[in-house]
RNA sequence: CGCGGGGUAGAGCAGUCUGGUAGCUCGUCGGGCUCAUAACCCGGAGGUCAUGUGGUUCAAAUCCCUUCCCCGCAA
């Protein structure tokens, strides 16, 4: 079978990998966005689909826009039998998703129809859901719409956090591609109509999004911090006015503090305990501006925080 | 050349403005105390202060300059 593939992030590369290992398929391309000028010096960055189809000899192409012909010119020339599509960042038009014979199938990383859009990973954990998972699906004109093939599960554990959870559906969402083109070789394939009920849309995150709001419960900002890490961390600042990012935290027992919340309790222990709305939050694990991730037990140490500081942005 | 922070002992930092024999909290090693301990007490090792036969100086971690590396912001 002639695949095409059409990925952006890292999820996408572990996806391509898979299929591109799969017996029976030839991955006759890929289809990326642009480099983009990222980080310090804006230096141009490959987009990690197109790093791994280079070392697979795999034809990259990176088109501006596909809704002008010269991409219609080349997906005539390769004549896919199939286009998989995960997590590419532009919108397909009608003529791509109508040419191939098998269609335009995608790798979604919730159990649709919830978090639908740009962030399903990261919303997921933000809202404190206990399961989630890859959904493969028909694609449509609609974002993330299309009607549903198969559906693999996984569980959200308190130990997750977005790099991990991540790394999980990376795989599962390889596992999904290949089963759903197992079942278009062996004629099982099914299509199911997504439900109006429970559809949601999980947004991009923005800067407001990793903002922290100590009244919020413990539990909400513990689901916040690891929902957004290691990427882009869940963030506050000091008295003195410094970013400061926490990569890991615990939720101790039922303990209470009518501090305002922000308000830094104790640095006992190697844990910063900070006031939260109705409870209290162990924080392990922080960024300091211009430094490295780092244990909060080698912060503390370098005595950046003490108790009775209170954390607020702005 | 987008803006900014930083490179001092294995870790995290102070010291730099106002040059004058390198310090703190840990870790580590040895000893002690203890039924015991990640607790406590005593003692020790460990640093060409990123780089440069660089500049200034009687004297540079500290002031000036070079190069390299790390990170945050912004996109």
């Amino acid at each position: 079978m002639r695949v095409l593939f059409m990925g952006t992030p890292d999820l996408a590369a572990e996806c391509l990998r898979a299929v591109y290992e799969k017996e029976g398929v030839e991955v006759i391309g890929a289809v990326t966005q642009t480099d983009k000028p990222k980080g310090r010096g804006m230096k141009m960055i490959a987009p990690p689909v197109k790093v791994f189809a280079e070392e697979h000899g795999i034809p990259v192409w990176q088109p501006q826009t596909l809704k002008d012909g010269a991409f219609e010119e080349t997906l005539k020339e390769l004549d896919p039998d199939l286009i998989i599509v995960v997590a590419y960042g532009k919108i397909l038009p009608p003529y791509v998703l109508e040419y191939p014979k098998y269609g335009c199938v995608n790798a979604h990383g919730s159990l649709l129809p919830k978090y639908r859009g740009a962030a399903p990973i990261q919303r997921a954990i933000i809202e404190g859901e206990t399961v989630t998972g890859i959904t493969s699906m028909y694609m449509d004109d609609g974002i993330d719409t299309g009607d549903m093939i198969l559906k693999l599960e996984c569980p959200i554990t308190d130990e997750d956090n977005f790099g991990t959870l991540h790394d999980k559906l990376a795989v599962l969402a390889g596992e999904a591609m290949c089963m759903t083109i197992d079942r278009m070789n062996d004629g099982t394939i099914t299509r199911e109509k997504q439900p109006d009920d429970g559809a949601n849309y999980a947004a991009k995150i923005t800067k407001e999004d990793s903002v922290i709001d100590f009244t919020k419960s413990p539990r909400e900002v513990f689901n916040q911090i690891r929902g957004l890490s290691p990427m882009p961390y869940a963030m506050t600042r000091t008295p003195d006015g410094k970013l400061l990012k926490f990569t890991s935290a615990e939720v101790p027992g039922a303990e209470e503090s009518d501090a305002e919340p922000g308000t830094v309790l104790s640095v006992d222990g190697g844990k910063i305990k900070i006031a939260c709305g109705g409870g209290v939050l162990n924080v392990t694990g922080v960024v300091p501006e211009g430094k490295k991730p780092m244990p909060a037990a080698d912060y503390i140490r370098g005595r950046k925080i003490s108790a009775g500081d209170l954390l607020k942005y702005e």
